[in-house]
DNA sequence: ACATGGATTCGCT
DNA sequence: GCGAATCCATGTT
């Protein structure tokens, strides 16, 4: 297993997105080891994507997506949720990655354990499909806002040697974005059962 | 300051 | 498959 490097991360969004596909994400707390395979993601491309958050250009909550590759951009969304973002290309373009799925690979009793803290989510079913669940599934929360995929010690990716044969569609839950609502920028491993929809 | 609205989820059909 | 709840951080759209 090998850790990618900035240099995987500062490429076009739509290939990190594709890239990211297969490979594990892991995260360390203090109870212990939870991993998934990312299954599903979805890439936000520039101020001129209507859905991004990059639409009206650089502001607080989003200036790290004007950063280097492979920090994350972690949200409040619906007031309840997180959601998870992988930052791609280079210092001042803003591209980003959703995480939207994750096939549980280790740690399935902190996986539980969290969710049911979570209280709204029923621990036993459809444990890290949607991006919200997967963010408490992980226990992830604002505190990881820039974290650095690279060199973290509590969150990083690590390469399986998978290359998923691929399916790519438009992104979900952005009915806003105009003439970019068709966009077919929501990459998905073809035929895994753990996609969100 | 504060109204706004959303990169969702769940539960019901 | 669809509709509605939900609620707080964000940007002032």
């Amino acid at each position: 297993m090998t850790r990618p490097g900035r240099d995987f991360f500062e490429k076009p969004g739509i290939e990190v997105a594709r890239g990211l596909l297969g490979k594990i994400l892991v995260r360390k707390t203090g109870g212990g080891i939870i991993s998934g395979k990312i299954v599903e993601t979805e890439a936000y491309i520039g101020e001129e994507d209507l859905a991004s958050h990059a639409r009206f250009g650089k502001t607080a909550r989003n200036r790290v997506m004007y950063g280097p590759g492979g920090f994350l951009y972690i949200y409040l969304i619906y007031g309840i949720y997180f959601n998870l973002n992988i930052v791609a290309a280079q210092e001042s373009v803003p591209e980003a990655v959703l995480i939207r799925a994750l096939q549980p690979v280790a740690g399935l009793e902190l996986i539980k354990e969290n969710l049911e803290k979570f209280g709204r989510v029923r621990a036993d079913r459809n444990l890290m499909k949607g991006p919200g669940k997967l963010c408490v599934a992980l226990d992830l929360d604002k505190s990881f806002y820039g974290e650095d995929l690279a060199s973290s010690k509590r969150i990083w990716i690590e390469d399986a040697g998978e290359a998923p044969r691929i399916e790519a569609s438009p992104r979900i839950g952005i009915d806003y974005a105009g003439a970019f609502r068709e966009k077919p920028w929501r990459f998905t491993v073809s035929g895994n059962s753990f996609i969100s929809k």
